[in-house]
DNA sequence: ATTTAAATATGATCTTTATCATATATAGAT
DNA sequence: ATCTATATATGATAAAGATCATATTTAAAT
C-alpha cells in the first residue's frame, strides 16, 4: 500500500477545511472545485478520489464545519454550565467569529442551503437542532416553554452573525453584536 | 415612438418582480437570465434593453424588493404607532411571509450578498438601516440606548425568517416564529 | 396606410467549470 | 531494488449560461 495510511484522510480534511472556508465566504457557486483544491495545494484531479461531486463536498463541508465549529470545540473548564453558556454566546457574538475564517455554518449558508438538495437541507436542519439542544442543555432547562424561548435566542444570534457578515461598517457590527450580547442575558434571565 | 410610453417601464417592473422572486428563492447563481425572462414571458434578448448585466439586475431587484416589501407597503389605519408595530412584527414573523413569494430581502439574500460587489453591499446596508429606523420610529423612541436595543430585535426577526426558510419541518417553523413573536413583545416592553 | 424608432426575439459566440480519461508519482510490501 | 495499489496530476470533453449581433415586431406619429 502506497502512502502512509493516514495520508488520504489528511488530504480529505485539508480539502474540507478549504472548502468550508471558501464556501462560507463566497457561497456555493462562486467557489470552483479548482479553487478549493488550489487552496489546499492539490489539483482538481485528486478531488474525485475523495468526493463524487461538488455537491457532495458541500454537504460534507457543512457537516465538518458543524463538528469543528467554535461552539462545539471549546470545552468548559471549572465553569458552571450557565457560565459556560455565557462564554459561548459572547464568543459567538464576537467580531472574531463574524469576520473569522470558520464562522458558524448556520449563519453563513442559510440562503445557499434553501436551493440545494434535500440531503443538504437535512444536514442543515440537523446542525440547527443540535445547536438549540446544546444551548438548552447548558441553560439547564428542558421544559417545552424554555425550549421555545431558546428558539428566539438562536434566531437572534444567527441573524446577528449573518447580517454582520454583510456589513462593512465595523462600528455598526460592534453595536449589533453588543446589543445581542445584552439581549441574550435578558432572555436567559427569564429561563 | 413605438409602444405606449409606459410599456418599457412596465416590462422593467415585470422583470424585477420575477427576478426578485427567483433570486430570493434560489439565490443568484441558480437563476439564469433566461429563467427570469421566461418567468415574465419575455426572452433573453429583451433583457439587455433593460439592464446591462445580471449583476445590475440583482442590485435593482434588491432595491425594488425593499421598497415593495410588506414592511414598507402596509400603512397604519387608526392604529397607534405601537399597535402598528405590533401588526408589522406579527406579519413579518408569519408563515405567510416566510413561505411567500416576496420575502424580506434582508433575510433571504444575506449569504448571497457577501460575495457580490460593493454596490450590492451598500444597497443591502441601506435597506438594513432603513428597516431599523422604521421600527425605531414606530416604537416611538430614539435614544441611543433604544437604537441599540432595536438592533437585537431586527437580528432576531431576520434570523428567524432566514432560518425558517431553510427548514422543512413546518411545526418547527411555527415554533420559531411564535417564540420570536413573544420575544419581540418582551423586548419592546423594555423600550 | 406608411414610416420609424423603440422594444422584443432569435441565433450565435465565447467563457467558465464540472467531470472524466489517462498519466505519473508515492511509499509500503516483497 | 522492484513491484504495485493508491494518491495525485494533467489534459480533454462537454454542457451551461452570459452576453452580443442581428432580425423582427410593435404602435405612435405623420
Amino acid at each position: 500500500m502506497p502512502y502512509s495510511s493516514e495520508h488520504k484522510q489528511k488530504s480529505r480534511e485539508r480539502i474540507l477545511q478549504s472548502a468550508y472556508r471558501l464556501f462560507s465566504t463566497k457561497g456555493f457557486d462562486a467557489v470552483t472545485v479548482d479553487a478549493v483544491m488550489q487552496d489546499c495545494s492539490l489539483t482538481r484531479g485528486a478531488f474525485y478520489g475523495h468526493f463524487t461531486s461538488k455537491s457532495e463536498l458541500y454537504k460534507e463541508a457543512l457537516t465538518f464545519a458543524a463538528s469543528n465549529s467554535k461552539l462545539a470545540e471549546i470545552k468548559p473548564e471549572g465553569l458552571s454550565p450557565r457560565e459556560w453558556l455565557s462564554v459561548l454566546l459572547d464568543g459567538y457574538l464576537s467580531v472574531e467569529h463574524v469576520s473569522g475564517e470558520r464562522p458558524c455554518p448556520l449563519a453563513f449558508l442559510a440562503t445557499d442551503v434553501v436551493s440545494r438538495d434535500k440531503e443538504t437541507n437535512k444536514t442543515y436542519a440537523r446542525v440547527y437542532r443540535r445547536m438549540n439542544q446544546l444551548i438548552l442543555d447548558y441553560a439547564g432547562r428542558d421544559s417545552v416553554r424554555d425550549e421555545q424561548a431558546i428558539l428566539s435566542l438562536t434566531s437572534m444570534i444567527i441573524g446577528a452573525v449573518a447580517v454582520s457578515r454583510t456589513l462593512e461598517d465595523k462600528q455598526l457590527v460592534q453595536q449589533i453584536l453588543s446589543s445581542c450580547r445584552q439581549q441574550t442575558r435578558l432572555l436567559l434571565g427569564g429561563i
